[in-house]
DNA sequence: CTATTAATGCAACAATGTTGCAACTAGTAT
DNA sequence: ATACTAGTTGCAACATTGTTGCATTAATAG
């Protein structure tokens, strides 16, 4: 049933005020059909079957949806942005996991606190990034 | 007293059992100079005056001296990878701090502990990827 | 239905990193 | 000191990921 996917991201596109194009929903029900955080060509491949869609309008369409936080997106060490739709149980701030066979992403839901990585004296806190990685459950 | 750098740098390289070249000793002595984390293209850039060193050597000598571990590799949000040379004060897992106004990264000395970002049943913890984002003394 | 403006597709570019291969050189044996 | 050999280097070409400019298309308001 991957039109429920398609209705709720519509329905989410429609509440940020922008406008309800096919590539947007699309693109935002394949990120709210996966458990994972995944990369601009995952989705690319993932859209293959169905009518064409530009690289540069995904770049485009994910960076909109990222601003309009319906998104958000996660640097790892193979220097790709992965994506992943926020599903209200996260938290805006929260940690990765990578694994570091088959290279999959998801998302954790605890983060460390502030004691345990003080700054130096004038450093001013902002956001925390943080990937664990290991093994993820099939891999094992 | 550059000098110093560049014999500390030749001494850590022989001890390695690799072989002591001009380029690797320059490049490892640049990162044993710098307090910070920094790219491959600012350690290109302080080696500019001296004869020149191919882009592909330096991509290269950063690679066997990450794997010889006598220095590490750090990836953040603009999906570069920034290079620090390891002296003993840090032990092999820490965390990095980036600024979010200059771009400079320094390492961090403690790490969180596994209970503040538990994984699910079945994964196995291998290591962890911890960057915290701000302002620097100077930044802020 | 039409007008307006945001969104798209295309082409070209930019940045970062990688691969294959011939030429060179540090360390070693003679 | 000289020659040998395997590890390094330089060059050219390529790969991947992401960005910019601009003309065309399409979503919404009226």
């Amino acid at each position: 049933m991957p039109n429920t996917f398609e209705t709720a991201a519509e329905k989410m596109i429609r509440q940020c005020g922008g406008r309800v194009t096919t590539g947007r929903v699309r693109i935002l029900a394949v990120l709210l059909t996966e458990q994972q955080a995944i990369t601009h060509r995952e989705i690319e491949q993932r859209l293959l079957g169905k009518q064409s869609l530009d690289r540069v309008t995904l770049y485009r369409v994910l960076e909109w949806l990222t601003n309009k936080q319906l998104i958000h997106k996660v640097v790892s060490d193979d220097r790709v942005w992965r994506f992943h739709a926020n599903h209200e149980l996260h938290s805006h701030q929260h940690a990765h996991f990578k694994c570091n066979s088959c290279a999959s992403v998801i998302c954790l839901d605890k983060l460390p606190n502030e004691r345990d990585w003080s700054l130096p004296v004038g450093y001013q806190f902002q956001e925390i990034e943080l990937t664990v990685k290991g093994l993820c459950a099939k891999c094992v």
